[in-house]
DNA sequence: AATAATATTTGAAACGTTTCAATAATTTGA
DNA sequence: TCAAATTATTGAAACGTTTCAAATATTATT
């Protein structure tokens, strides 16, 4: 069963098509009943023109950007988004978001999704599993579509935007060594992320005898992490893979009777809104969130403006700790 | 200056416009020699074909589904999102979402991009000035497309998902009332928003003498209105539009030394994910929010395949007071 | 009723690609 | 070296629409 084209609706009414057209484009040429008889059968054949051909192949499209995100159910992406968005905007490009939701497969498919729907550029927060030659990176190489990657293996031959986790994590720990603990705890992110390998080092850097607990990256990871594996343990300081498990992981250690940062401090990581306004204000490494997004945008721009300059780019920015009231000195 | 097209290639190559799609298409019918000038050929031209040409003209194409929020950067509705994309996933459908980012320009704009995108159906969170007789609205009308507005005006003619506001906020007001508190204070959330309005009038009807302050939706407005407005007020109680504005006032409330729940009960809306791990944790209103997402979805699914019928379906979701730990008697 | 003016409709080319049967070129086997 | 087998390339039709000059129908004017 054949899709309802604009040849069926003309014939069934018993037009040309050129008069369809003209219907579907809502020029003024056409008489009232004849519009309004096309109109009809329109309906009942429930006809939906096919917008491939409509925008008079090779015209110039609209300017758009993909991109594809790990989770959106994370405040930190949700600022890269804004980042990004705000850069496109103001070059004039839209941004399509699609999220893998941490599946390889749902990754492979987004970018031939937008591939398929003619983006000019894209961003990534690739899954650790899709190196540069996975085939979906190439279907965007044999299409010629500028990619710009957020959190990007070493090796790669792509853009990439990131910030030096291993350096962050480095100087939380130590804030916390500084201040005299010994006994640290380290609530690790998911175990396939470039982030949760790069700022376990970090801390182990500073701090080698750290208890490294694997958590995960949400709220009911951290808080999970501290009743499952911590409740006899000794410790005095948690460094964990973000701020979304800091404040679960702080939930648990209240129900275990630890008091913060009385009995144990906490160092979070992103720096995501709510950090600042809880009851104890959560020391962490803030993360320039929306300059990445922005960051990435405005390369991918510059990619698909410059047709010559194809050399990828990679920018690293600073995460910077912010010492506020999760921690304290021994 | 035209764009360049396979044709183009061909010609510069010596060869058919069919050997060159061959390339283009991973296909090993080409002798290395050929492929290799050819791909040559296209990087120096710059070539990247249009793909609304490529996908054979009406031949089957991804099934996609619009959807666009007015800000990603709430948690609300990043639950909205993943309950929409689950839904869809069910059926074989992706995801593409924009944001208007509450520009009434872009929403229209974003609208108008997901139809050239060629979506097959849409849902919308329509900002309020945007009725269902918009011009971006005629136009998916125009083009056939189905599509489900989550929090829509009552008199709208589209299939809408929204839960009863009013209802929630009312109760939350009587929680309040009925354990004594007398002198409430109503942190209002942004002027042009059916749900802020609903909320408001359910919190009037539970308590007349309600004292309406405008807030936002926005941490940060929360806060600010606390220490803008309520320095030297008298109240016992403060009912706030969401979660958010909940927990900036909570921060608020705190510096001007006021108690949680001792001094002040607070009562949010939303239940996002992080009001049950605050130091106090939340008493708010829970929004069925993947659920919003997923009924939204599995309508404009069946809309898009039942082409017969097409009446519009409302659903009206229930909200749930959760009583935590911010409110108490007086 | 005939003409002029205007309104409506037609029909074919064009858009950039894919597809595939037909042809041409190359390699293999004897 | 020739035929057969295999591999590589071509060329034209097809996809669903828009466009626009040309043709036809309708209306107004006399």
């Amino acid at each position: 069963m054949r899709r309802t084209t604009i040849k069926d609706v003309a014939h069934e009414a018993g037009v040309s098509i050129g008069t369809v057209s003209a219907v579907l484009n809502q020029r003024d040429s056409v008489r009232g009943v004849t519009r309004k008889r096309i109109l009809q059968i329109m309906d009942t054949m429930n006809y939906r023109p096919v917008e491939a051909a409509r925008r008079r192949l090779g015209s110039p499209r609209e300017k758009t950007l993909g991109l594809v995100v790990k989770e959106i159910h994370n405040p930190y992406f949700a600022d890269i988004i804004v980042g990004a968005q705000e850069e496109a905007q103001k070059h004039q490009y839209r941004l399509l978001v699609m999220s893998s939701e941490q599946v390889f497969d749902r990754e492979v498919d987004a970018v031939k999704v937008l591939v398929a729907k003619d983006i000019d550029g894209l961003i990534i927060n690739p899954l650790m599993e899709s190196g540069t030659e996975s085939s979906h990176f190439e279907e965007l190489a044999a299409h010629n579509i500028p990619f710009v990657m957020i959190e990007g293996q070493l090796g790669d031959a792509a853009s990439v935007v990131d910030i030096d986790n291993e350096k962050g994590a480095f100087e939380a720990t130590m804030h916390l060594v500084c201040a005299g603990h010994t006994e640290l705890v380290h609530l690790a992110g998911p175990r396939y992320s470039h982030h949760a390998l790069e700022r376990g080092a970090g801390v182990l850097r500073a701090c080698p005898s750290a208890r490294i607990v694997h958590a995960g990256a949400t709220l009911a990871e951290g808080y999970n992490a501290v009743l499952d594996h911590l409740p006899l343990a000794r410790f005095t300081a948690l460094v964990c893979y973000n701020d979304l498990v800091a404040i679960g992981a702080m939930r648990g250690l209240r129900e275990l009777g630890l008091r913060i940062p009385g009995d144990v401090s906490v160092v979070g990581f992103d720096d995501i809104d709510v950090a600042s306004y809880l009851e104890v204000p959560l020391t962490t490494v803030r993360i320039p969130k929306r300059e990445m997004g922005r960051q990435a945008a405005a390369i991918a721009i510059e990619q698909i403006q410059s047709s010559t300059d194809t050399r990828s780019k990679r920018v690293l920015l600073d995460a910077e700790l912010v010492v506020r009231s999760s921690t304290r000195a021994i």
